[in-house]
DNA sequence: CAGATGACTTATG
DNA sequence: ACATAAGCCATCT
């Protein structure tokens, strides 16, 4: 495939580990997608109810629940607390150390 | 085919 | 630190 698919990101979500967290720039990076990381936002935006791709471990550069909105309230924070995951004001508290970059777990 | 849209990112004032 | 602007790519209208 020359470009990206919902099936290249989706692929990649799914393969983050529980307690872990990415943002869209780094996904976007290991599809070689350079600047696409609204490409994967627009691919999550488009993933239908009930898959299996835990699109709440997607954050932001900064680690704020994006998406919190449109998982509509506070189920994106309460499944990443769930996973270990500490939320402060929708934002990832050390975003840094439960940040999981495919680039180096994957290779 | 051209313009608009989006769960983003980085740079600049 | 917050607000704004430009860059990025696939899909939709």
């Amino acid at each position: 495939m020359d470009k990206i698919s919902f099936e290249d990101v989706y692929a990649v979500v799914r393969l983050i580990p529980k307690g872990r967290v990415t943002n869209y720039g780094a996904i976007a990076k290991y599809l070689s997608l350079k600047g696409g990381a609204r490409l994967v936002g627009w691919a999550m935006g488009a993933l239908p109810a009930g898959s299996d791709v835990p699109a709440h471990r997607v954050v932001n550069s900064t680690g704020v629940l994006t998406a919190k909105n449109q998982f509509g309230g506070t189920r994106m924070q309460n499944l990443l607390e769930a996973e270990g995951i500490e939320v402060k004001n929708d934002k990832i508290v050390g975003f840094r150390k439960v940040f999981w970059n495919p680039e180096e777990e994957l290779m």
